[in-house]
RNA sequence: GCCUGCGUAGCUCAGUUGGUUAGAGCGACGGACUGUUAAUCCGUAGGUCACCGGUUCGAAUCCAGUCGCAGGCGCCA
């Protein structure tokens, strides 16, 4: 049997594909669980390719000369014939002929067990966390996850732009930023800052590729303690030229209904995996809501649902020129819409001053999309493309227009109309897969306080 | 930044109005048994009750402080 990639072995997913016994394999891999008999002993492999182990099979003498070295999280590889299995739970097995400890582990040290285990905990134990199952699922879906937002992107003629991580404008409006600095040195003459958005930077490619999008790591240096937050996160931001916010939010759908349902189809083991341990009945809302138009209102019918609300008290009381609180997007998406919403058209003392403004001088072309349980994943909007509009919102703002000289320049030469929206991959992946915490679909999650790994 | 809650074996948790030697399940280890499926059965080891003060004859338990973690809110993706 030809080995998967290098040659160097046989990968689990394409051995269970395979599905017809005989031949020789060769499985390398880590101990999920073993057991040990008389006549007959198991151990159970996994590779991080598949949901599932693959039984090996050991002869008595094979078991007494590798017993102790075989215990929960040893590293072994094993050669052998794929053969059917006389076990109820796997259509095939590797009868071995060599066995190899490649990496032993210390079963009294090694802090996984053959048990369930909270999250909370493994968190703790970040480094040896994608050896769980949870963790195994997250991290192959949120790899599916972010293949297929390349792939949407590139089948439609996007360019991949790679916007910087070191910034120099601090004036976004974007929340708090980390400072980029080597001693007491202003490195780069100015002061400069990890990127909390690649919008701004990514506009003026669009204004010469017509479909861009960026893609990458976005930091933030929020105190913010919640389920949904983290300090270092990554984000797609598309951005279209000749383009209104009708067209954004049509992007924006489309964009998620691809990427889920293609991610969900990649990878039906960890969705199982997902509906059955994590979420019960998570996959069937998500499907439900990807087979049917999003919903959109204005801020406005918004504000109009909120105040007819009977029988409920507000934290934050609604009225007009309120702003959308967690509580207020949650009943939306949750309870009134029941799936996911378009916000549109904000007051625009609500918004950052690039948003367009609307006619009527009150509101601006924006829109957030709430979804239940996790509130926005998306935040778009349509930019202000006219010179003299965007000059005076930015000194309404109390911004320093100097700053923003190339910027202000894109509407010189040659603007369009033109908008686009940031995506958070992680709320993404947590609406897909019930994944409760940010903290939990991010392979190292730096939170407030919080950066051990 | 604000509010709330929680720190007891490797893990998940009990622990009464403060009362001798702090418990269970799982895991680990040892044995038995088995084409087994997080097997099953029997047994063994394992705890400075987060830390530091205080109250008390006596503190896992009550009080104060510190540290850590979690959840909610604000900010946002």
């Amino acid at each position: 049997m030809t080995a998967h990639g290098t040659g160097r072995r046989n990968a689990i997913t394409k051995l269970l594909k395979g599905a017809v016994a005989g031949g020789t394999v060769t499985v390398t891999g880590w101990v999920k669980t073993s057991r040990f008999g008389k006549n007959v002993s198991f151990v159970h492999l996994y590779d991080g390719s598949s949901t599932h182990t693959v039984q090996v099979v050991l002869t008595p003498e094979q078991a007494e000369a590798n017993k102790a070295r075989l215990g929960v999280g040893a590293a072994v590889q094993v050669t052998g014939t794929w053969s059917a299995s006389q076990g109820g739970e796997q259509a095939f097995e590797v009868q071995a002929t060599d066995v190899q400890i490649v990496g032993d582990c210390d079963p009294e040290s090694f802090p996984i067990q053959k048990k369930a285990t909270s999250l909370e905990n493994l968190r703790t134990i970040a480094h040896l966390r994608p050896r769980t199952n949870t963790f195994q699922s997250t991290f192959r879906v949120r790899n599916a996850v972010s293949w297929h937002i390349h792939r949407f992107f590139q089948e439609r003629g996007f360019q991949w732009v790679h916007t910087p991580i070191i910034t120099t404008n601090d004036a976004e409006g974007a929340g708090e930023l980390f400072e980029v600095k080597v001693g007491d040195e202003p490195f780069f003459g100015k002061k400069t800052f990890l990127t909390c958005s690649g919008q701004l930077a990514v506009e003026n490619f669009v204004q010469a590729f017509t479909d861009v999008y960026t893609f990458g790591p976005t930091f933030r240096a929020e105190h913010s303690h919640t389920a949904r937050h983290a300090a270092e996160f990554w984000m797609i931001e598309p951005e279209i030229a000749f383009a209104n916010l009708d067209d954004v939010i049509a992007l924006a759908e489309d964009f998620i209904k691809d990427v889920c349902l293609s991610t969900i189809a990649q990878c039906p083991d960890d969705f199982e995996f997902f509906d059955k341990r994590i979420e019960p009945g998570n996959l069937a809302r998500v499907k439900e809501a990807l087979s049917k138009p999003f919903a959109r209102v204005t801020w406005h019918e918004a504000v109009e649902i909120l105040s007819n609300v009977k029988g409920r008290t507000w934290e934050f009381p609604v009225g007009p020129g309120m702003s959308l609180q967690s509580e207020h997007e949650r009943y939306l998406a949750e309870d009134h819409f029941k799936g996911p919403v378009f916000v549109t058209n904000y007051p625009s003392v609500q918004k950052a001053f690039y948003m367009r403004e609307d006619d009527n001088g009150e509101t601006v072309s924006a829109t957030d999309l709430l979804v239940p349980g996790i509130g926005e994943i998306i935040g778009g909007s349509q930019r202000e493309e006219r010179l003299d509009v965007l000059e005076r919102r930015i000194k309404q703002f109390g911004l320093p227009v100097e700053e923003y000289w190339w910027y202000l320049d894109l509407r010189r030469f040659g603007t369009t109309p033109h908008g686009g929206f940031g995506l958070g991959l992680e709320r993404l992946i947590m609406w897909l897969t019930g994944m409760k915490n940010i903290r939990d679909v991010l392979p190292y999650p730096r939170t407030p306080g919080s950066a051990e790994f």
